[in-house]
Order: structure tokens, then C-alpha cells, then sequence
RNA sequence: CGGGAUGUAGCGCAGCUUGGUAGCGCACCUCGCUUGGGACGAGGGGGUCGCAGGUUCAAAUCCUGUCAUCCCGACCA
């Protein structure tokens, strides 16, 4: 490819609307517009690196023998309602109508569609197990769409669906999957890490995500990990052992106190000289419109997901003040388990509470607080909290770290949820018809280019691994009117390109500055310049990721492409 | 859905306070010159100032509404 002719615009500076430096560089680079909120336009650079992840993609799992199809992006509403996420799925499915005044919806993922067409087709046992996967639009209309292509609207995924006969099977399923997408993402130059992660809309049991590890603000998951035994969590999921399990609060028997003013546990901890660890919090929430209070240790936190799959909820948002006197009959900063109605509000104790005694706690009323206080017998306890850095690991019982990830994969195992409302079924050998057992595997095609823009990158630009760069090797000849520069470049340009190395030749009258920072900003993994050494019949030979600059001969810098960039 | 900010040429911005012919840099076109890290000179093209109302002789500028975009939050009593 001439750079005269690539279809690009490279910018000077940074476009103002974006944060992230995926975004940010991808747009300056020339990879990507932007047509509207969450939505872009991948330019010929981009769309060249999202063909090589894809096809990373699709080598890794053909050999497993999935087989690569097709499905629609714009989908009948009939199908969501027999599955029964036409009412669940909320606002980001974008529904929309068609002439014939039909319900229809653009797709965010394909379990309805590809569990009705293997419907139709699988009837017997001898037809399973059987994974088909395509690669694909899918538009989710976010709250916040942000961070460029890392939360778009619409963006490109390898969705998988795998039916079995069997959870036996499912698990060898599953489990080759997991290898699949470790591999996938190394060949991918990313290092990832399998996390368990919760199910959310998708739904099934067994889940987890695939995180490339960065420290950045992009990174949206906090994902503790254990490095003593291989355990790690989607904060929205992880479980933790507490350094301080027993606590006693020490207040002897329970009295009745003036706490005026005193809303916050901090506030609390302070006024009484008590640890927070010490104190009852009380958290009130509406969860599908009913009004709900969850009990926690006061130095703990609540984690809304684990909340809301304790309460099988479709929706929870916090309690607005003027409902909480009203619905509880209670008060901010002072509210309590004890005296509410059970039948109109739903109570739940974090298991964080389970060894405290004579605590401090709220007495619904404005300005009183109970010490000494104590739980009655048989409650039960359930995992609502939030792990926190310094808890120790749930299954070794070291110190569990945290770090933040980008999700660019997941790995669910979906049982029966669509199959059995879906009436999905496949004839055993005794004759009877049985619902598949399916699970499903995605990754994020774009997400994944982004993430690999913000782990590898400098002040210069982007520094692409380099099996999806969009091309290997950019030839700058530093002056192209210079007739032994350019019959240098071009001769080295057609034999590179001969030999199936993709490369770039910047044929542009600009000066040499010029192409050097656009063959940073754009990220080739080899630049050879073709300039004043030529004299002397030699290239400069550099490599994008160490910056290293040799010379060689025209026919040596073939040599060392070959050995570089080629398996 | 709340809070904050911003909408002026493809990109980055000034102009608005105090209304009076819409500007600058980059990019683009022409000519010259230059060619090893985003040169220089001269000339040129491109914008219903987000949109809709209102005030006014006159609105990018003042007022009202609306839409869009970006950031923060969805906070834990």
C-alpha cells in the first residue's frame, strides 16, 4: 500500500472528546471516526487489525471444531418473548418497529436466535455435541457509553454457542474454551487473566471473564486475585475471608442513646470511640419497586450485583430520604432491622455480620442509636459485601491483591435457561425429548484492539504486537524525488510484499519528520528508512517496540523482516 | 436518572463580558523554496456560529426553550 493512497488522516493533536488513550490514539492514528455516541467508523487501518484478531479468532476455534455461520442483527421481538428477556432486558435493547408494525430489536447477543435454529435442525442425540459461532454486530444502547471502542453501542463480537447432551460434556466443553481463549488472546499479544465473574443478564450458572490487567481507570472491573493458589474474582463476585471475623462490640448490656446529629459510621465511630467494625450499618434500597434493608458490618460495603442476585431483583437502586420515612417509617443515618414490617420489607444480613456481638445500631429514630445490641437466633446469612484490599483469600487464606481489568472475553454455562423456555429439544437414545444444555462464549473483536492499544503504546503512539498490526513494515524513503532513495524503497517494497510481508511505503512528498511521526503514531512494528546511507548501500532497520535502530543492507533488512515478523 | 462542563470550518481553539462585514493555528488547493523527527514564503477554497423561539434597526454575542457531546456519580444513611 502507497501511504499516498491509504485511506487515513492522521491528526496533530489529541481530539478533545476523548479519555482514554485507546481512544485517543486510535482516533489521532487514523483508525476510527466517530459518527455518533458509542458508534464509529472503522477506517481501513482499523478495519485491517480487527480482520487479523478475527481470524486469530476464527483459526483457534475451528480447530476446535466449531463451525463459523452467520445470524441477523435485527431480530423479532416473538423469539424474546418466548425466551422471555423481552420484559428483563430493559432499555439496552434497542427495540424498534417495522412497517408492518412488527416489534423488532437490533441485536446485543444471539442466544434467542442461534437456540431457535438449532431447534429447528437438532433433533437427535447423534447431531450433539455441536458448537457454532459467528463474528458480528451487536448494539447494547449503554447508560454511558465511554472510553471510545472499550464501552461502545455498537461493536464487533465472536459470539460462540455450544449444545450438549450432557453437564458432563458441557464442562469439557467449557474447559476447552477456556484454553481456546487463553490462546486466542496470547496470539493476540495480550496476557489475560480468567476471572469468575457473575452471570448477569446473560445468565447461567458457571461464568468467567477474561481480563487483560491494567492499572488504568479503563480497566471498568476490579479483579482481586490470589497469587498463593491461582483464586481470582470479579469484585461483583468475589467472596473473601475478613482479618477480623469475631467482633465484640464490648457495650455490656443494651441501653437506648442520643447520637445527635451523628449520621455517617464515621461519624458514629468517632462519637461513641468505637471501630466501625462495630456498628450495625443498616442500607436501604428499593429492588423492583419493593422496599428492602440490607444489614452489614459497618466496615464493609455493600456490592449491589451480589445484592441484587440475593434478591433475584431485576433493578435496585438506594433508598431516596423522604422514603425511608416513609416506606420505613424510618430515618437516615439511624435506620434498623428491628420493628419493620417483614411482610412488606424484605430484610437480608451480609455474612460479615454473623460474629458480631454487642454492636451498635440504628434505632430508627432521628438522633438515637442502640449499644449493646445483639442479633436473635436463626437468621440466616447470605455474600452481599464487597471484598476489600487486605481481606485474605476464600480458599488459601492469604493476602488477596487487587488490580483493575478490561473484560475481552467471557466464558458462561447456560444449563437449560434458554433451551427450556424456548421448548429446545433434542430426542435421546430412549426416545425422549430432552431441553440442550448450552453454554456460550464471546469476545469483544474491537474491545479487544482497544485494550491492546492501552497496554501497548508510548508518548509517540501506538506500538501494535505484531501479529495484528495492520501492516509489518513501513519504508520511508526520506526524500521519494531522490531517484536512488526511491528505487531503493520500491525495489525492497515489492519484494517485501512478494514475500507476504505487509508493508507500506510512504511515497509522500512530505519531509522525512513527517513520516517518522506517522509511522510512530500509527504504530508499524518495522519502519525502514531508505535515506543519506544509501550511499553507502545501507537501510536503517527499526523496530517500533524497543525503539532500536540498525544498519543493513537492503537485502539483510529483507532477511531480518522474514526472521522478525514471519512464524 | 442526578451533578458539572462544552457546542464557532475536517481537527484544536479565540471572539461573547460591553450586540455592528466570522477569525487564528493545523489540515486542504496553487506557486516558489526545502527534504533525517510534524520547515518556510506568497496566494486561495471551505463555516445557515448545535437547533428553535424571543428581545433589537441589527444576535456567534443578550433572554427562554430544546438537542447533542464530554466528565463525575449512580455512595452505601
Amino acid at each position: 500500500m502507497k501511504m499516498s493512497q491509504l485511506f487515513l488522516q492522521t491528526l496533530r493533536e489529541f481530539p478533545n472528546d476523548a479519555e482514554a488513550i485507546s481512544h485517543k490514539l486510535l482516533v489521532r492514528a487514523g483508525y476510527i471516526k466517530k459518527l455518533a455516541n458509542g458508534i464509529y467508523t472503522y477506517l481501513p487501518l482499523a478495519q485491517r487489525v480487527l480482520n487479523k484478531i478475527s481470524n486469530i479468532v476464527r483459526e483457534e476455534m475451528n480447530s476446535t471444531g466449531a463451525q463459523e455461520m452467520l445470524m441477523p442483527f435485527v431480530q423479532p421481538a416473538e423469539l424474546w418473548q418466548k425466551s422471555g428477556r423481552w420484559n428483563v432486558y430493559g432499555k439496552e435493547l434497542l427495540r424498534c418497529v417495522d412497517r408492518h408494525e412488527n416489534q423488532m430489536c437490533l441485536a446485543p447477543t444471539h442466544e434467542e436466535v442461534v437456540t431457535s435454529v438449532v431447534a429447528d435442525i437438532v433433533n437427535s442425540y447423534k447431531q450433539l455435541p455441536l458448537n457454532v459461532y459467528h463474528i458480528q454486530l451487536k448494539f447494547r444502547d449503554e447508560i454511558r457509553p465511554r472510553f471510545g471502542l472499550l464501552r461502545g453501542r455498537e461493536f464487533i463480537m465472536k459470539d460462540a454457542y455450544s449444545f450438549h447432551t450432557s453437564q458432563e460434556d458441557l464442562d469439557r466443553e467449557y474447559e476447552v474454551m477456556g484454553r481456546t481463549y487463553t490462546n486466542i488472546f496470547k496470539r493476540c499479544g495480550l496476557d489475560t487473566r480468567a476471572v469468575q465473574s457473575d452471570s448477569g443478564a446473560i445468565g447461567g450458572s458457571v461464568s468467567h471473564e477474561y481480563m487483560v490487567l491494567t492499572d488504568t481507570a479503563v480497566g471498568e472491573n476490579d479483579v482481586f486475585y490470589c497469587d498463593e493458589c491461582g483464586y481470582s474474582a470479579n469484585s461483583n463476585h468475589a467472596d473473601s475471608f475478613l482479618p477480623v471475623e469475631i467482633v465484640d462490640g464490648g457495650f455490656v448490656e443494651e441501653k437506648l442513646i442520643d447520637t445527635p446529629n451523628v449520621k455517617t459510621i464515621a461519624e458514629l465511630s468517632e462519637f461513641l470511640n468505637v471501630d466501625s467494625n462495630c456498628i450495625l450499618k443498616a442500607v436501604a434500597y428499593i429492588a423492583d419497586s419493593k422496599p428492602v434493608i440490607a444489614m452489614i458490618r459497618g466496615d464493609k460495603e455493600i456490592e449491589e450485583t451480589k445484592l441484587l442476585n440475593a434478591l433475584s431483583a431485576l433493578e435496585i437502586r438506594p433508598m431516596e430520604n423522604d422514603e425511608i420515612i416513609s416506606l420505613l417509617n424510618s430515618y437516615a443515618g439511624f435506620i434498623s432491622y428491628r420493628d419493620v414490617d417483614a411482610s412488606k420489607v424484605k430484610v437480608l444480613f451480609d455474612k460479615s455480620a454473623k460474629g458480631m456481638k454487642n454492636f451498635v445500631l440504628g434505632a430508627n429514630v432521628k438522633d438515637k442509636h442502640f449499644v449493646g445490641s445483639n442479633l436473635p437466633q436463626g437468621i440466616q446469612f447470605v455474600d452481599i459485601s464487597c471484598v476489600k484490599a487486605g481481606e485474605y483469600c476464600p480458599v488459601c487464606k492469604k493476602p488477596l491483591k487487587m488490580t483493575r481489568g478490561i473484560e475481552v472475553g467471557n466464558i458462561f454455562q447456560l444449563g437449560t435457561k434458554y433451551s427450556k423456555p424456548m421448548n429446545a429439544c433434542y430426542t435421546d437414545a430412549e426416545g425422549q425429548l430432552k431441553p440442550y444444555i448450552m453454554g456460550c462464549y464471546g469476545i469483544g473483536i474491537t474491545r479487544t484492539m482497544a485494550a491492546a492499544v492501552e497496554k501497548y503504546h508510548d508518548d509517540f503512539g501506538i506500538i501494535w504486537p505484531k501479529e495484528i498490526a495492520p501492516y509489518h513494515v513501513d519504508i520511508v524513503p526520506v526524500n521519494i524525488d531522490d531517484e536512488v532513495q526511491s528505487k531503493v524503497a520500491y525495489d525492497l517494497y515489492e519484494k517485501l510484499n512478494n514475500l507476504k510481508i505487509e508493508t507500506v511505503i510512504d511515497d509522500r512528498t512530505d519531509r522525512a519528520g513527517v513520516k517518522f511521526k506517522d509511522a510512530d503514531l500509527i504504530g508499524f512494528p518495522v519502519r525502514i528508512t531508505v535515506g543519506k546511507t544509501i550511499s553507502e548501500g545501507l537501510v536503517e532497520f527499526k523496530t517500533r517496540n524497543d525503539g532500536v535502530v540498525i544498519k543493513l543492507t537492503p537485502d539483510e533488512a529483507i532477511k531480518k523482516c522474514q526472521e522478525i515478523l514471519l512464524n
